[in-house]
DNA sequence: GCAAATTAATGATTTATTCAAG
DNA sequence: CTTGAATAAATCATTAATTTGC
């Protein structure tokens, strides 16, 4: 029953190249923090929320991963077709499919439990060099003296911390993709030692204190804390 | 670097038996709310946050899924040998396998883009008859004299309005499995009319103040507004 | 031109897979 | 081996494009 919107949202025109631009500049799946700073930033040329922010890099990566796939597997069924073609002049009973099978996005899942991302290895150059984004509000159409904020977005190692996949596989990493644990940790206070029974009403625990109420940063100084940006399993 | 915990959560016995009592009692995907009231009763018995309550749902539904899934593969793979074995009696040369490509879970996907959810068709009794839950704490092993909570998780009506898959297909259900929503809703102010370029300092949208500080509600007084529980399409 | 009818895009959710702690 | 956590894929549901008959 809200006034307006009430409806999905529409990305303005300025939002949606915003967020290509970031995307481009090798964004992926931006955490909590970044997502808080995006949608504020945005917020500026027309409605949105965190989510819109959040389901748009899912979206927006999922698809180009998927065009990408398609556009491989066109790409291999014509050197296939043309390697068959090549073969009919050498025996006459080829082998029927012999790559067909392998990367055909027609034929999801063959593996079924193979234990591995699917399409690790399709990863491609999706980080090159970050282009500059242009944020500050004052220099809207002056994308020629951009301030290269999207450096704050990106890894800023290009390639070595990819590398080591699991940082230690232990805690430390602050956080990385911890939006939702941000997201859903309005939970009850801090807790209690363990099933240690104390008769405490368990009314008196949502009255959660403002929790740190999340002011603005700087200007995407984004630490760089999460190692494990996504160019390194696209 | 928090003092304790930096582990995964790790559910008491107490913690457990509620949940399973829960799912037992027909709740399958809970809303916001329902995540933070259960995330609440639950934080008595030992820490717990709401991702863990969410993820706890998600992965039991799935798993209880899956298992059944292989149950009944099973159970068709043996119908159908026995079917073989009594058509072998008949003509020498049976159809190869007419049916074990319609429900074999090791062959997911055969239908690429067909529109429908793939285990619709295997939905069972899970919402029979909720069996009460005990959650106040007053009463804990008095299972038998158990207030029947129960009732306000599960969607009341049992069929009806499971019927009407789109409640007129626009606005009005204030909201229903917005739990994300309300997880990220804590994005900048209401916002703006729409790419209205108002020279505004975005800086100062972040300092959201508490935004409703989200106190306990009654005892679980769901109000039932979401009539898209999910026992509809289990 | 233009409004109903289709179709293509894409925002929003749910489900399946995978990883890895214990 | 079980299961908490996280991500990717599939799917649904609107909205924007585009086509079509007038």
């Amino acid at each position: 029953m809200s006034p307006v919107a009430a409806t999905r949202w529409c990305p303005t025109p300025e939002q949606l190249m915003i967020l290509e631009e970031m995307y481009r500049s090798g964004i992926r799946t931006p955490n909590a923090v970044q997502i808080q700073q995006i949608t504020a930033h945005l917020a500026f040329y027309g409605r949105i929320e965190g989510k819109n922010v959040f389901y748009w890099f899912q979206n927006h990566k999922a698809r180009d991963r998927q065009k990408l796939r398609k556009k491989l597997a066109k790409q291999l069924h014509q050197q296939q077709h043309h390697l068959q073609l090549q073969l009919q002049h050498i025996q006459p009973n080829p082998i029927s499919q012999p790559l067909s099978n392998i990367i055909d996005p027609h034929n999801h899942y063959h593996h079924h439990y193979n234990h591995h991302r699917p399409y690790d290895h399709m990863s491609f150059a999706c980080c090159s060099q970050p282009s500059p984004i242009c944020l500050s509000h004052q220099a809207i159409g002056v994308e020629a003296q951009s301030k290269v904020l999207s450096e704050h977005y990106c890894n800023k190692s290009g390639r070595e911390d990819m590398l080591m996949q699991k940082p230690i596989t232990g805690q430390n990493t602050s956080y990385g993709r911890d939006w939702m644990m941000m997201m859903m940790d309005m939970g009850p206070r801090p807790s209690y030692p363990s099933s240690s029974s104390v008769p405490v009403p368990y009314c008196n625990m949502m009255i959660n204190s403002p929790k740190i109420p999340l002011k603005t940063l700087e200007l995407f100084p984004i630490s760089s804390i999460n190692s494990k940006q996504d160019s390194s399993k696209l």
